[in-house]
DNA sequence: TCCATATGAGACATCAATGTCTCATATGGA
DNA sequence: TCCATATGAGACATTGATGTCTCATATGGA
């Protein structure tokens, strides 16, 4: 891995502990002197976008990875079902990983971001709107809502660990439980084995 | 209303469309000279520390509006019910008014709004317990991750309605109704009136 | 009218973050 | 050893936000 990688890296982490992290925050967690930064990353603005490009790639890898392509071509429950079963797990890590930019605004204000990002999202409603054809998902309410609210759980999961109020081998299927079921009490004599450990 | 009231609801207003709009930002916003502000307002710290509090305020209205307290106290699954249906379209509003606050983390960093916080949060933690008690609402899951999807869902509606993919008038059913019953496709007849408008 | 108060405009100093630069040093290969 | 390159430390200037101050003006009541 490059030194510049290796930077990115530090960056990613110091910013996720602490989005206002000034430069000399960053050199310091990666143990490199300032100067030594800015000769890598030309400024903050630089070390942001590519940070954001970063998660971007992320956010591809994973969509790619579940096999989203196949499934919404396939277009079968069966395999719509199993592409949002492989892609939670995956977004969650996404999630905890890239942190700060599930909630820190300073992306969007990146054209190409911006527009990367619109083209993940529209790829992520065309699934839903496939689930939805295939019955896999509620036809009552409106595609673009699954994305949101996916997106919001993901900030859900990403503050439970932060908050140390979920196990992390809970997490993903503890937000695709609550997606796709709710968490309406479906049986009244519960007896069931505990996801997340009630307590 | 104060005229030091109206200057806070406008810095409100300027720093949900632009949370890190500086404080001439505010002052013009407002229509106001930047000395007029700093009259009235101390500085940054006091102004954010304020709308924090102002944003705790409204929450702990809206759990005393919503009955809280009562359906606690009941502890029957009808009054936890119409506690939750209740609440949500309440802090659904409040997400949307004081929207910097939901996601911006500098609150969290005034000892006595963490604080506050926490007991707000305790106290809707209590509610989703005795929900569990009566059988409103899933066992198998930990309590306080409740607290998590639902602030995570209170985040997808306020984007949803920024992007404009929701109504406003349908937004506090389709956070209830996810929350509660989750996106799966619950008949096989799909033929309900839409929610959202599917499109 | 006269006066007290609030305001707007703007000057001014301060401060933190940032970006650039220099120089001594260390590292690693020829 | 000798040299090229990378680094650390730190000086320095710049910039934008912030906080304080003054003064002329406006407003509203006595």
């Amino acid at each position: 891995m490059s030194t510049r990688e290796q930077l990115l890296d530090a960056a990613l982490r110091t910013l996720n502990a602490d989005p206002t992290a000034s430069l000399a925050d960053i050199a310091e967690a990666a143990g490199v002197g300032r100067a030594t930064l800015h000769r890598h990353v030309a400024g903050r603005d630089e070390l942001v976008r590519e940070l954001g490009a970063r998660s971007l790639d992320r956010w591809e890898q994973t969509q790619d990875a579940s096999g989203m392509a196949d499934a919404i071509a396939d277009g079968g429950a069966g395999a719509l079902t199993d592409c949002l079963r492989a892609m939670f797990p995956r977004l969650v890590v996404d999630a905890e990983d890239y942190g700060f930019a599930l909630t820190d605004g300073f992306l969007m204000c990146e054209a190409d971001l911006v527009a990367r990002s619109a083209e993940l999202e529209a790829r992520e409603v065309e699934l839903w709107r496939s689930a939805q054809a295939a019955g896999v998902v509620r036809r009552d309410l409106p595609a673009r809502w699954f994305l949101h609210a996916g997106y919001g759980l993901l900030v859900a999961a990403r503050d439970a660990l932060r908050a140390g109020d979920v196990a992390r081998r809970d997490v993903a299927d503890l937000v695709l439980d609550t997606l796709l079921h709710g968490i309406t009490s479906t049986d009244t004599t519960d007896t069931t084995t505990p996801k997340g450990g009630a307590r």
